[in-house]
DNA sequence: GCTGGCACTCGGGAGCAGTGAGTGCCAGAC
DNA sequence: GTCTGGCACTCACTGCTCCCGAGTGCCAGC
């Protein structure tokens, strides 16, 4: 029916005109900005349609509209226009990343450059050790009894910890078991998937040298483990400063649950769960499980293994937001980042 | 005089109460709650004279007084005692800091635990390069003209740089250059002080083979560049929702331009400034010279070298928190935690 | 099915009096 | 000289009322 999608067209221009003033808005000044080709009485018709259905509230009576979660999410899903990004943009995202020094350089500059596009907070996640390839194992000897043990990998990251292992007593004389424990180890693992060591460990265990097997078991150990904790995945945030933007109007309670959900790390990996480079991800207020993110939206992206048949994720990147965000701007700014970020880590 | 010497009971007994109310405080209130011994009527007159003096204030008439600037600087070196952690605290300490993985371990660990201490926000510095020692340099050669150099200190830190190189056309057969390079540099670098390196970097250059020269200067100008840029030192920053304890009371306009200067690392990192183990530095308000610090204070202390005679701290760590804050405490907890972070990195 | 008109609602700002915490000052006591 | 009680004064804050205006829902007419 005709009706049923201007009704759209109302939906879609509330959402717009409240996301840019912030202000409740009313049948009036949606008639006077938008070309709708109606009166405010017919807007005012079919805004009552709208709220009946939940795609709308009113704070007060006497106050104009607001678009409810709902009424977000389906401007999300299906009125929403891709909105692209501007040259300057694009230059921006050129200038900053360009020139990076190394994967942390990487990270820290995509943050600060995602925060500032969007002006909400960023956050990046490290790129997975479970799915990178290891390039290079060094091990270290600190006392007797301590390695360190330093794994490089093809995304740059570099993960460092510290092993406790068995004084070695029955070394042949002369011997460096170190470096031959070095050796054994960059031969068994360098260019292997890191979800695919624990297999390896144990054929690395039979065929050791006997006098090298208390090192490479504790070694192993400590290597499986590491990759064994998803969770440990570090998290870059940056411009929690913008959250204050808009006084204390975008956050209706304090921000305090917000930023304290934000250090915690494991709450915003959760949230951005499984993404993939292929599609956008949003969450929406109170779709949002955790109770800090019930008056904001997570806009995430995977990044890496760009293009790929298999659709899996190096790590994520997304903007936190009020309810109250630019879906296609920000959308836009994420997709697009992410995309330069895997080619810069996939050249590297 | 005697009265002079009450007048500095009541400044102290002023910020002591204001600190813990967070409400002017008025003369009836003081005589109530602190055992002074003189009247109201006394004590107004004290007040009056401490006003005129500048260290307290009215924020208006008929309104109680609240410490300047200047108040909490004269409680801060004169008429503060010092509080003792509390066994509970002391425990907590400990259990939160043992039993970490590695630097970037005991660093995060370290800056939660100072946040939850101070209900505050925490700030830590990564142990500066120029005064730890190389335990080992690790070459990995990413590609034909590419490098992958990683700095092992013996604070456990570890810094990596992607070094372009001039591709070696004169080697001899057989020869592995990068292996020779990883030797050369082990052997010229491996227990220097990393302040040390330039001189190094000179005689290196003199006796390497002719056909390592191209690598050995490339590699070097890298790694003196890295050492010559102190900004560069990393920050980690824990705690930030404590800002919004006591709602936006502590922070008169509002918190943004603090949460941005804490992501500026450049300009915390200024703030403590030449922080030394030996005693805790404390910067109130306006004495901040940063716009976004004038409602704030820093406590800030440096860790490592502890009870070394060469007084220097291989990294500054504090808290920033309102001008309104706990000083001896913040104080003793920051003081201690340095001391313990300091004997865990000596271990290491 | 759209529109103009109209009565209604209600948040928010302005104006205003009352309250009380806190002050400054002064005269008298120790 | 120093402290104290008393007293008048100031002024932020609260609660109250009133009023305005934006915005609505509904209805009759085109």
């Amino acid at each position: 029916m005709a009706h049923e999608d201007r009704r759209l067209q109302v939906l879609r221009a509330i959402v717009q005109d409240y996301v840019s003033t912030n202000d409740p808005v009313g049948s009036k000044a949606l008639a006077a900005r938008y070309d709708l080709g109606v009166s405010p009485a017919t807007i005012r018709n079919d805004m009552a349609v709208l709220e009946e259905e939940g795609y709308i509230t009113q704070p007060h009576t006497s106050a104009g509209r607001v678009p409810t979660d709902k009424g977000y999410r389906f401007f999300v899903d299906r009125i929403s226009q891709v909105k692209p990004l501007s040259a300057a943009e694009r230059r921006a995202i050129e200038r900053f990343l360009d020139g990076a020094l190394d994967l942390d350089d990487v990270l820290a500059r995509t943050v600060r450059l995602l925060a500032q596009l969007t002006r909400n907070v960023a956050v990046i996640q490290y790129p997975t050790l479970a799915r990178s390839a290891v390039r290079h194992l060094e091990v270290v000897q600190l006392a007797s009894n301590r390695l360190l043990v330093v794994l490089i990998t093809d995304t740059g990251r570099v993960e460092q910890r510290v092993v406790e292992i068995p004084v070695v007593t029955d070394a042949p004389a002369g011997a460096d078991p170190v470096a031959e424990l070095r050796t054994l180890l960059n031969a068994a693992f360098v260019g292997a998937k890191l979800a695919e060591a624990g297999l390896k460990v144990a054929d690395l265990l039979d065929t050791a040298p006997a006098h090298l097997r208390g090192l490479v078991a504790a070694v192993s150990a400590t290597l499986v483990e590491t990759l064994a904790e998803p969770g440990e995945d570090r998290l870059l945030v940056g411009g929690t400063a913008n959250l204050t933007r808009g006084g204390a109007l975008d956050f209706p309670g304090t921000l305090r649950p917000l930023l304290e959900a934000l250090e915690e790390q494991v709450v915003v990996l959760r949230l951005m769960g499984e993404v993939a480079p292929s599609h956008v991800l949003v969450s929406i207020g109170e779709e949002n499980a955790h109770e800090g993110f019930t008056g904001a939206s997570v806009v995430s992206v995977g990044y890496g293994s760009a293009g790929g048949t298999a659709d899996l994720a190096l790590g994520g990147l997304g903007v936190v937001g009020p309810t109250r965000m630019d879906y296609p701007g920000t959308m836009a700014a994420v997709r697009a980042v992410a995309r330069y970020v895997g080619q810069l880590l996939a050249e590297s």
